[in-house]
DNA sequence: CTGAAAGCGCTAACAG
DNA sequence: CTGTTAGCGCTTTCAG
């Protein structure tokens, strides 16, 4: 039941040496004879004495923090990411302040607010929109920021990392097309973020250039419950598409309870890449194809930039750092013959129908 | 490429009041004339002012930061925690910094002195260990500390909030025992782990209770993947059980995973009890059937009593909350005609190598 | 209700 | 190499 704080007044006294030396030893920025070294960390351990960052920063000026602001943080995408910042960042010294914005602008406002409050050395964020959030527009104090993953492709006035979002789109759709897949699903989480769009619009336009057939777009949110909703009540308007591409580790999952509720299995009656390549994707005995991204590299990344920009305030452009999407094959795409009714054209729509009932049928017998 | 950060002085400054109408103003510790009220509002939005937290904290001993550390932010049960009490305690006006101890007891005594360094409000642990962690064990100055789930039985001298594993371990086991199930392999992460040790030790009671015959407990340790090598390891030299009961997300991760490789079919060839209830378990076509903690309601409570604590200093005994677990039937269990051979009965060894032969013959199909 | 001044625990600058 | 002293930005008496 506490008594004070110990302060470094104490250990000074203790050890019968000024705080100046106290501080000195604590913080090894000058050197100090070592038996006194000694007898002020003996004084120091028998108190209990650590050093007040908060006192040390606002002294200093130098400060140990960095924010670090993600969407979700139940998302294993930014938890991984925020991990890696973490480990990567207390092995420096520095200690990382945490916020989630919801997906929120609103509250990425005032978490932003919150986070800055602290003075951190720097900050890391995933916006929740694809604009700089505007917090940090008006960054004159030059604050290091490095944005990352939903960034817009011509926000080039800060750092950022993301990954090459076309290419990952592309690799998804041509998976699929090569495997004779034609009418294709694309479940987006929400259409204007901006690496989303820019998987979708390259995936489209691969799908479109090969097979002349538009891909259906279908916005399922970023969380996975409502998204499975959101893509069953499709299904059972809908025909069973040939494929399903996810654009995020929630559409996967999303896709995924939806097709258990109607029990369509992947990928004999139809295909699916998955997006991120998490440790579940593979726990199964269909493993999912995914599109992988390399969550290590960029958390790694994003930190780098970051300390660059600590150690090189304002000169040094702003710099967009990309990384590539790889393809996990695995087993969820099946090959599937061409399709005899032919392809983009307007009598496919019989067959069409003919699966709508169908999957209205199904949708029948298995909800409830 | 920033002036000087604008301080209260500066606002004082222009909006023609003190220093300390202004800080009364931010805080709302004092009330303040409304016309003041409004030009320092105004001069602080002009200036882009934000009070300093650190410089704030120094000066009232007020601290608005929470600490939590936690063994990986990458294991969903501790993100979704995590993410729960930071929503809860931004909403207070508070902030948290997060560390992780990676599950090693140095890292986490490092990680635990830098968060003190902060002399935060609380402190929120899972412990790597099952012990108070050394750092919090002296702690003479009162901090309020909520232990969460890594807590052994007996430590009452601290708040904590934890599951009834017993229960746990029981529910699983008796949904497996009343399907008919007998030779039951438990996937434990690492025994010496409190909960874990309860709940196989609760399921083992139970199984050897009603069927005479010993579980195989087998460690797979806390990293999926290499849980899953163990897992995989094990499943090449025995034959496949009737059923597995997991312990954790993790170790139920890393079954399925093991499971996969030898396309051992959930629940034709053998039944898994999951533990936790993740998103992905419920998104296949067989959803697992899985013993759910109340996470969110962890994380409240536990969030809750550090609020209480704060309140109450020394006040109010440790508490020890414990919640309670529950079994979510899907269809990863299937039911299993009772065993002809004679439970419990050495001469069940027979059947028993036959299927090891059979594993064997298996594993050598299937790997590569 | 507002202002002046002191000082939280620490580190920087400078003197010794 | 060590000590003295001032003061980071803020909040808090305490006068007015």
């Amino acid at each position: 039941m506490g008594g004070k704080r110990v302060s470094i007044r104490d250990v000074a006294a203790r050890a019968g040496v000024s705080t100046a030396t106290v501080s000195n030893v604590f913080s090894g920025r000058k050197a100090v004879n070592d038996a006194l070294r000694k007898r002020v960390l003996q004084a120091g351990a028998e108190l209990g004495y650590s050093v007040d960052r908060a006192a040390s920063q606002l002294r200093s000026g130098r400060t140990s923090v960095i924010a670090v602001l993600v969407p979700d943080l139940t998302d294993t995408f930014f938890a991984t990411i925020v991990t890696s910042i973490e480990a990567r960042a207390s092995m420096l010294g520095y200690d990382v302040i945490v916020a989630s914005s919801r997906d929120d602008r609103a509250t990425e406002a005032s978490r932003l607010k919150a986070l800055l409050a602290w003075r951190p050395a720097g900050i890391i964020a995933v916006p929740c929109s694809n604009d700089m959030p505007a917090a940090l527009t008006d960054n004159s104090d030059g604050l290091p920021v490095v944005l990352v993953d939903r960034v817009a492709r011509d926000l080039r006035s800060v750092d950022s990392v993301v990954i090459d979002n076309a290419d990952a789109g592309e690799i998804a759709a041509r998976h699929l097309v090569e495997h004779g897949h034609r009418h294709i699903v694309i479940a987006s989480s929400r259409n204007e973020i901006a690496p989303i769009a820019e998987r979708i619009a390259a995936a489209s336009r691969f799908i479109v250039d090969k097979t002349g057939i538009e891909p259906t777009v279908l916005e399922v949110g970023t969380v996975p419950e409502q998204g499975a909703g959101i893509f069953t009540k499709w299904l059972e308007r809908h025909p069973v598409p040939d494929a399903v591409m996810a654009t995020t580790n929630v559409t996967t999952l999303a896709v995924l309870s939806a097709f258990a509720r109607f029990h369509i299995a992947v990928p004999d009656r139809t295909s699916l890449v998955a997006f991120d390549d998490d440790t579940w994707m593979s726990a199964r005995n269909t493993g999912l194809t995914a599109v992988r991204q390399p969550v290590e590299e960029i958390a790694e990344a994003a930190f780098e930039r970051l300390m660059f920009r600590m150690n090189h305030a304002g000169d040094a452009k702003p710099k967009s750092i990309v990384l590539g999407a790889s393809l996990v094959v695995r087993a969820s795409v099946a090959r599937r013959s061409a399709d005899p009714r032919g392809d983009g054209d307007e009598t496919d729509i019989e067959g069409h129908m003919r699966t709508v009932e169908e999957a209205r049928r199904r949708a029948k017998n298995s909800l409830h």
